[in-house]
DNA sequence: GTGCTGACCACGG
DNA sequence: CCCGTGGCCAGCA
């Protein structure tokens, strides 16, 4: 029988509401996204998320761009429509950039599990 | 139904 | 810092 829980954890819909979450200006991880929904290592399907979000449009719309790496790479870039398009994003949002790299990472990173505390 | 891959992370050496 | 290993969820051949 199932539990009175019917809401059955669509790690993916959970993952677009934390990553719509996300303020201008700020990037989160795959990690943190992962773990705040209780997958501590469920990061990576976090980052499989990111490529079906990618598809999707209007009021459905992922800032895939605020999502990055725990080291600050934007190592999804390549999955946008130009190399450049992500950090373009994130520079436009003022985040600087630099080989891929965003720079005063520790500042910018935005942790739900500590900014969507109850 | 089985096996593998993937925009990852944590741990041990 | 690098390297190797285990684990997570979803999609596809």
């Amino acid at each position: 029988m199932k539990q009175p829980t019917e809401q059955t954890r669509n790690f993916f819909q959970d993952v677009y509401e934390v990553v719509r979450l996300i303020p201008p200006g700020r990037v989160s991880t795959y990690g943190a996204i992962a773990h705040y929904l209780g997958s501590r290592q469920g990061a990576r399907t976090v980052g499989w998320a990111m490529q079906a979000a990618h598809a999707l449009s209007g009021p459905e719309y992922v800032p895939c761009h605020r999502v990055i790496n725990r080291l600050g790479l934007l190592t999804g870039k390549q999955f946008f429509g130009s190399p450049t398009a992500m950090q373009d994003a994130l520079e436009a949002e003022g985040v600087r950039v630099v080989e891929d790299q965003v720079q005063d990472f520790a500042q910018r990173f935005w942790d739900p599990a500590v900014e969507l505390q109850p």
